[in-house]
DNA sequence: CAAATTTTTGACCGATTGGACAAACGTTAG
DNA sequence: CTAACGTTTGTCCAATCGGTCAAAAATTTG
């Protein structure tokens, strides 16, 4: 005999589920796990706490839901560095797509920079499995290529570190950074600078070179 | 007439703050401001509840004297940033300085990423005024070994950014770093390995040069 | 010593929190 | 229409939280 079959899901309880997940998400990014209260939640998503807690039997239910969904889009530029392709224009469109994803994504880098601020409680697991195996097959690829002489010889794992710091940085710091660069230029052109710097940093570094044209 | 004359402070309540000062680092910067009760601060200060709010008398207290003693330790490194001697080694240096406290004081890079994580709400004016002024000036100093031909031509204020995102990286997202590098790697070496890399990287950049040493 | 002062504690309080629950309401299929 | 099922709400609860208070204990001062 089978177990409890898992009851088909309700037009009703996708739209609300997605409705909480995004309003979590906007109050979650904003104050942490433990910082955030159901009813924040709950007010965000236009309803009251009993009626979300018909949809999430626990906080923390909610929470997994939505790290569950992150990790997912988290790596997946990641995932596309391939080894077909010039070498440095790989790096460089990576680091663009991930620069891209703390434009367009802030809440989901602050996510998870909350949680692993705090240890990464609820994903140490995924870190160690997941995330390891595909970083280190990734580190690889970039050895290759330092092999073949396609980028200059450095620790691969410390250049993914960096990748994710600077980018992230945007997201996450985001605060600071507008308060350090003025109402000004804190707007608008921000991310094209950063981008344009990041391409600088990353290809050529700061050590001045004769100019490369007239 | 005078207003209370605020007691001199005793020897013991010297004592006591500093204790709780340093018991509150440790809750604070692994879970938070919210994410932190009062009594797990007393726990890891040896004392019970009341007999710490004799020493502070609101939560917010305590994370307001740590606030104010982080940002000077904090910003330390950057104010030594001087025009005087070589800019790359000036650079090499401060790349270095801020490496070594986040191995050295990771919990108070943890809090004060907890703060601007969270929208920095409690020092907010002091990144606006004390800080921009600061890293403005700054921007100058490297605006200047930029016009004299010391050091490539690029965006100062995201290259302070990017030195402050790759070095506290070490810190806040400790757990991850470890997590990918393994347990064996994960260790000792691990800061050498990062200093080696972030020094690389903003000299050379990644683009592959021919080799300077027969 | 004794008086004054500082330090520590146990008991307590009101507010907030995550969550339970049954009853009411809405929707839909036969 | 009506029975069955899905949805929503008001009310309630126990635990936890930040913080108070008076009184006991320890320390300092004369």
């Amino acid at each position: 005999m089978d177990t409890k079959a898992p009851r088909p899901r309700t037009r009703i309880q996708t739209e609300k589920r997605e409705l909480i997940l995004e309003a979590a998400l906007e109050v979650f990014s904003a104050h942490g796990f433990r910082g955030s209260t159901i009813d924040q939640i709950a007010d965000a998503a236009g309803m009251s706490k009993p009626n979300l807690l018909y949809y999430f039997r626990r906080k923390e239910e909610i929470h997994e839901t939505l790290m569950q969904r992150l990790l997912d889009t988290w790596l997946a530029p990641l995932k596309e560095l391939d080894d077909i392709g010039d070498p440095l224009t790989e790096l460089r469109s990576y680091i663009r797509r991930k620069l891209e994803m703390a434009r367009d994504f802030p809440r989901e880098s602050r996510l998870f920079a909350n949680e692993i601020l705090q240890g990464a409680p609820r994903i140490k697991p995924m870190l160690e499995g997941e995330l390891k195996s595909l970083v280190d097959e990734k580190a690889e690829v970039i050895k290759g290529w330092m092999r073949a002489g396609k980028i200059a010889k450095t620790d691969p794992w410390h250049l993914i570190f960096s990748i994710w710091a600077t980018t992230q940085h945007y997201a996450d710091f985001d605060v600071q950074v507008r308060a350090v660069l003025g109402a000004d230029r804190g707007s608008d052109g921000r991310f094209e600078d950063a981008a344009r710097f990041l391409e600088q940093l990353f290809l050529d570094g700061l050590r001045p070179r004769p100019d490369r044209q007239g």
